[in-house]
DNA sequence: TGTACATCAGTGAACGCGCGTTCACTGATGTAC
DNA sequence: TGTACATCAGTGAACGCGCGTTCACTGATGTAC
């Protein structure tokens, strides 16, 4: 049998040995589009990926392994992501629009990844779950410091900027979850939606400082 | 072997069978408290309830059936929370700390409950995920309907009530996922955010008819 | 009330299967001289 | 450049195990008379 791995004469050891890692995740991503990675097994991805089982452990200790591979992975995309709508910098009014139009646009190219994320982030092994509790906070952290640098929030302690930071990633996680679950034709109203939802949230934020704590 | 069932002399044998369907059941949840109903196995169950496998096919035809009766139950719990929340009426100011009280009361009582819906909606069996969607979304459509009940919401479409709605439920639904996933100490600190950001969103709905949708 | 028969929740053996992991191996690639 | 040896990604047989499901069964409970 002939792991062909589509190589070329002159690929060095080390690069094929790196296109089989990339196959195992590749693999692996693709059969957790319907079950968790929990309920997969080894000898499932080393199917897919055309390798024989023990082949597995020359790249990965355990699936637990894999996982937290993947759940770089994502995050790496994730960061992306956010560098993307940062680039443009604040202009407030315009903010949500872009912000939204860059999340679409990369829940779509790595709709695998976000998936992923939505589903082991509630029932991944407990320490892919944790990791990804974890790398959410820091997305928390950061919108956290970028709101800070909005207009009307020089006055806001730093828990008022965690709050309305939490409350905005939970909107935007749950957005990017519908769209992965949502058919194709279903995106274009999950994003209307989350679009007056945000400014909901933003003018609720900016009066809620004004009048809603006042009389809270 | 005997399965004692804590039988007493008197039961008929439709009460003993209604007691293993709800050991059953039980032992469900608890097994799926760290892991997803997806990776647990028929035998694991039954090994847990104190029956030999077979006999698990008495109550369901298969983990799928169990699934659905699971999540029959634990929406049927959160009706109950939000009937209670209902029986208070809608004064206005007040609605939100109610509403938030009786959710901590309910999630803690009925914690499996609520964790075993966190876990299995983005990951459990494809059928048992549909009928998780399908409840949020039942739920989603009440509280639009109480929603339009409040002062200031007589001008409103049926589609900007479901939006809020959305917004609504989708944030009560993580607040219920942290606490459920917290350690006890952190659960105040939760319910607080929570208190602050629904108050964010209301205020924020509230202005943005008047103000928000008009410069949008 | 007593007897004969029906029901059916739970039993236990058996099946073929996919699982994770071990082990000694192969043979192409890499390296030292 | 040519040769001899080392490395190591992938192989394939084997293991013991837990899986879902089948089947014929047991014996206490329920029912008809």
């Amino acid at each position: 049998m002939c792991t062909d791995n589509m190589r070329a004469v002159t690929d060095t050891r080390g690069e094929r040995k790196e296109r089989t890692r990339r196959a195992i995740l590749d693999a692996a991503l693709r059969l957790s589009d319907e079950q968790t990675l929990a309920a997969l097994s080894l000898r499932q991805v080393a199917k897919e990926v055309g390798i024989v089982p023990t082949a597995f452990y020359r790249h990965f200790s355990s699936l637990d392994e894999l996982g937290l591979a993947l759940v770089e992975e994502s995050f790496a995309s994730l960061r992306a992501m956010l560098r993307d709508v940062r680039r443009d910098g604040p202009a407030f009014d315009r903010i949500i629009d872009r912000s939204l139009d860059v999340l679409v646009e990369h829940v779509e190219s790595q709709r695998g990844h976000f998936g992923f994320i939505a589903r082991e982030r509630a029932a991944g092994p407990p320490v892919v779950r944790e990791e990804i509790r974890h790398q959410i906070e820091l997305f928390e952290r950061e919108l956290a410091t970028d709101l800070a640098q909005l207009p009307g929030t020089a006055s806001w302690s730093p828990d008022d900027l965690r709050v309305l930071a939490n409350l905005i990633v939970t909107s935007v996680v749950a957005t990017a979850e519908q769209i992965v679950a949502a058919r194709p034709d279903a995106e274009a109203a999950i994003v209307a939606r989350a679009r007056t939802q945000l400014r909901m949230v933003l003018i609720g934020a900016l009066n809620w400082k004004s009048a809603g704590r006042a009389s809270g």
